[in-house]
DNA sequence: TATTGTTATACTCTATAACTATA
DNA sequence: TATAGTTATAGAGTATAACAATA
């Protein structure tokens, strides 16, 4: 067990619970939120699909994409080819609630940046390709 | 807005959500788990402290050490001075649970860290310091 | 009267099991 | 018979409001 590991583990799981209490801008769940901002960068999907990818049951998901739809924010559309199928479709208004997610959570974190060393700052900036890379291997991992 | 800080907060996003599935190691809830490790550090606290500490309402922590006593991992203990007051203390199996999380999570984040490239590993050693001090900064923006 | 903590109650989120509709 | 999705039901977690006990 590398040291290293020890401290990066620790530090993200602080990380991780902080941020989560300095998230909910809307309404929306983490998984709400998350569920939304896929169907934004890669169009509409099938219920199957978004439970597997947001790691949540089949059931998880129908019960979210109605709260979403409930809320405006996405839509379920027939499949023309296959009746089983439902494909949900991220709307203007859940594309709107995104923007302002961004916003209003980019502006809270803007304020604790600039309160960062500018050393600081460079090597977070500099983790983002790692961090990013994490995350698709966490997706990967969870996905089994 | 900052582009920096878009990109940044972005992948804080995705980071937090990933990282809190790849969490659930025991039945312990991620404010529970962030509760006994406060506990473990800082020793006995009262009721109102950890809920300020923690983000909750002060129920809900009652709560909460009720579901941390019944588990086992921490026991109410009077205050001799004011009986009005609880203080809440980590026990043995507490501390052991935590040992086990640890464990457990940093097996699983080791094996992912092994899958980045060198240069990744080394650039979120780099921001560690940083991710503390941004975690501390939270913790003080969110406790307001 | 103010403070500390608990109890009562309700709501959100998510799970498993059972079911319906279509292939 | 298998697949896609929904409905039914239950449990965890957390909130607000009302309450009890102590200072």
């Amino acid at each position: 067990m590398h040291q290293r590991t020890v401290a990066v583990s620790g530090a993200l799981e602080e990380l991780s619970r902080l941020f989560r209490r300095l998230s909910p801008v809307g309404g929306l769940s983490l998984t709400a939120a998350a569920t939304l901002a896929n169907l934004d960068r890669n169009g509409p999907q099938r219920i199957t699909e978004l439970a597997a990818r947001e790691g949540v049951t089949q059931p998880g998901m129908t019960q979210l994409a109605t709260r979403l739809e409930d809320a405006g924010f996405a839509e379920r559309v027939a499949d023309p080819l296959d009746g089983r199928v439902v494909r949900v479709r991220i709307t203007d208004a859940g594309r709107a609630e995104l923007d302002h997610r961004r916003t209003v959570r980019t502006e809270r974190l803007a304020d604790l940046l600039g309160r960062l060393s500018a050393e600081d700052q460079d090597a977070l900036v500099a983790a983002l390709p790692a961090i990013t890379q994490l995350s698709r291997q966490l997706a990967g991992a969870v996905a089994v």
